[in-house]
DNA sequence: TTTCATTTGTCCGTATGTATT
DNA sequence: AAATACATACGGACAAATGAA
């Protein structure tokens, strides 16, 4: 099954998260501009704490594939 | 254009907004006794959410240079 | 007197930023 | 990595008071 986030894994679970996150960008299932689901959002379906997320919120922006707008969410570029 | 305020920059947006007012009344551009454009005058014209207005307001009444009257505005001192 | 628009007061919910432990 | 706390910000909703029509 896609998406499920396996804390032995090889790569780390932010890892994990943000590879998820990127390919659902790549699929056309997160478009451009779309806001991406909130830390909270992304913290319940994947069952991570907050700052997990945020380091995964982190890589993809380092990517250059999101962008960050304080307060307001994450959003596709 | 002076009077722009940077979600980015160093002073948070209330606080912007705050020195931006604060220095028309030193330049005496909001002079005493005049009442400032309301709450909602402010968010429209620095597109700001009104509990960052509201901030805003409550730091230069904390400084000692309005003062608010319910239900009328809030005035130069 | 009654009605209406304006303005501030208050509260709630949600979201990100930062720091600490 | 997680948990927690606090700061900052946006939006909506409703109340209360004022003053004008």
């Amino acid at each position: 099954m896609v998406g499920k986030i396996d804390p032995t894994g090889k790569l780390p679970p932010y890892r994990q998260l943000a590879e998820i996150i990127k390919q659902k960008i790549e699929a056309g299932e997160y478009p451009a501009e779309m806001r991406l689901p909130s830390e909270s959002e992304l913290m319940d379906e994947y069952e991570l704490g907050r700052s997990t997320v945020r380091r995964a919120m982190n890589w993809l922006r380092e990517q250059g594939l999101v962008e960050t707008v304080p307060t307001r969410g994450t959003y596709v570029k």
